[in-house]
RNA sequence: GUGACUAUGGUAUAACGGUUAUUACUCCGGGUUGUGGUUCCGGCAAUGUGGGUUCGAUUCCCGCUAGUCACCCCA
């Protein structure tokens, strides 16, 4: 129970890590949902929504105790009933449990969605990352055919070349969830025999995250890799061919991908197919995840439904695809056309013209002032033409129409209004 | 979660520990009562927060809050 003591200050500021979006940042957030929609919508998938909150349990389950995100990031909550929920920190986990909740096995298989929302992580807010984050994802539920782990990635990959970016994705297989315990004993083992040898923050990591060890930049540690058992040469005979069928398919549609044995994702439901979009900064090696997925054939089983339901999806970062941009998912405003008028009494005129008219370019300008601060105002926003109705134009049912970059006006006739292009 | 750096109007900035906290942009009003991009005049608006040192703190010290960066991790 401890007492808020905030200032003023204090609590006129968002929350650490959440932002409020107006202007610029909205328009581009909202484009490049749009946009995702639209690409995703032509490869057939349908969109979802589930709500921001579930219960802890679901996340417990599917994305499992020992990662951080369980351990530390998660919003939680109790309500006055006494229910235990959960800010979703992730997408996949809830549309799994509206899969089963619904029955959606009953429909056609598979299910593809899409779907847009808002994420919580409590994490130590940097660039590029935040409390609240947006992503776009993908799930396809229903089918363990490796052509729906390329067509995830290839989606993804259309999606964030927009951006216009070098875009490369890493690829791995997991393999099967038995074949990954037994290749992390393996690990463990392999690890403790040359404990010594690794670098002081990675020997701590053998009982924690044995995996991200494999990811290590110390110098002693990647040494010590070099021998190490990787996973692909683990796996079986049936996992293998799953494999080199998405590879195969990634080829043919020239998607640029980098086998990777050493990556390993956050959340511990990932098996068979794993990748990550990765972005490089000018040239240099350094980069930035914008987003990556995997197959995720046991999760239905891990929170508590009686078969598995094999399915593979992924979760791009909106926040930090516009980020790296530029000006790709901005709104020009030169298209559009304010419509100004000259006396405040004029308003209702205007608003019954917008009513009738079927040019949707037009719109009513909300400023209603002298003449000269909407013009002034109209140019600087970046609008290169304005239509504007007095007490003359609306005795004769027309309007002025001025060109702003030639300075040209005339006049027209509603007709001629609703044929402007 | 660990460590480092930072914090002045909406934005960007100035101020050896000492008058009324500087300047520019934006915004509002006016010169121009039906026409923009120029120019001139006027106006609104700030030391994140709580303590400490000092005769006196925007300035020095500490806690808090927030931002940035690295680690951790990830989208």
């Amino acid at each position: 129970m401890s007492e808020s003591n905030k200032s003023n200050k204090d609590i006129l500021q968002a929350p650490r890590g959440m932002r409020d979006f107006y202007g610029t940042p909205y328009q581009q957030k909202s484009n490049f949902f749009e946009y995702a929609r639209m690409i995703a919508s032509s490869y057939g998938f349908t969109g979802i929504e589930t709500p921001i909150l579930e219960h802890t349990e679901i996340f417990l389950k599917g994305i499992g105790e020992g990662t951080d995100i369980i351990d530390k990031e998660m919003y939680n909550l109790t309500t006055l009933g006494g229910d235990r929920l959960t800010l979703k920190p992730e997408g996949t986990a809830p549309i799994m449990r509206a899969y089963i909740e619904h029955g959606m096995g009953a429909l056609p298989q598979p299910q593809l969605f899409y779907y847009e929302s808002p994420f919580f992580r409590h994490d130590k807010p940097q660039k590029g990352r935040y409390r609240q984050f947006y992503q776009f994802g993908l799930e396809i539920m229903g089918s363990r055919d490796p052509l729906y782990d390329a067509l995830t990635i290839e989606v993804g990959y259309r999606i964030i070349q927009k951006t216009g970016k070098k875009v490369v994705v890493k690829i791995n297989s997991l393999g099967t969830r038995d074949i990954r315990a037994s290749y992390t004993e393996t690990l463990v083992a392999f690890y403790r025999e040359h404990q010594s040898k690794l670098a002081e923050g990675d020997q701590e990591r053998i009982d924690t995250n044995p995996f991200r060890i494999l990811d290590s930049k110390e110098p002693e540690t990647v040494t010590v890799n070099q021998s190490a058992p990787t996973l692909i040469e683990s796996l079986d005979k049936a996992s293998r061919d799953h494999f080199t069928s998405v590879t195969d398919t990634l080829d043919g549609l020239d998607i640029p991908y980098e086998i990777n044995p050493f990556l390993v994702r956050g959340m511990d439901y990932y098996e068979h197919t794993v990748f990550e979009y990765v972005t490089y900064d000018n040239e240099n090696q350094e980069s930035f995840a914008l987003g990556g997925g995997g197959r995720y054939d046991g999760l239905a089983e891990l929170i508590g439904h009686t078969t598995s339901i094999p399915s593979v999806g992924l979760g791009l970062g909106a926040d930090r695809i516009i980020e790296i941009s530029d000006d790709t998912f901005t709104t020009n405003p030169g298209d559009r056309i304010p419509m100004i008028v000259t006396e405040n009494s004029l308003y209702v005129h205007a608003s019954q013209l917008l009513q009738k008219c079927t040019n949707n370019k037009l719109f009513m300008y909300p400023l209603f002032t002298k003449i000269g601060k909407q013009m002034s105002r109209i140019e600087k926003e970046g609008y290169t033409r304005v239509c504007i109705i007095g007490e003359d134009e609306a005795t004769n049912q027309q309007v002025t129409y001025k060109d702003l970059t030639t300075g040209e006006q005339r006049t027209l006739s509603y007709k001629e209004l609703n044929n402007l292009s």
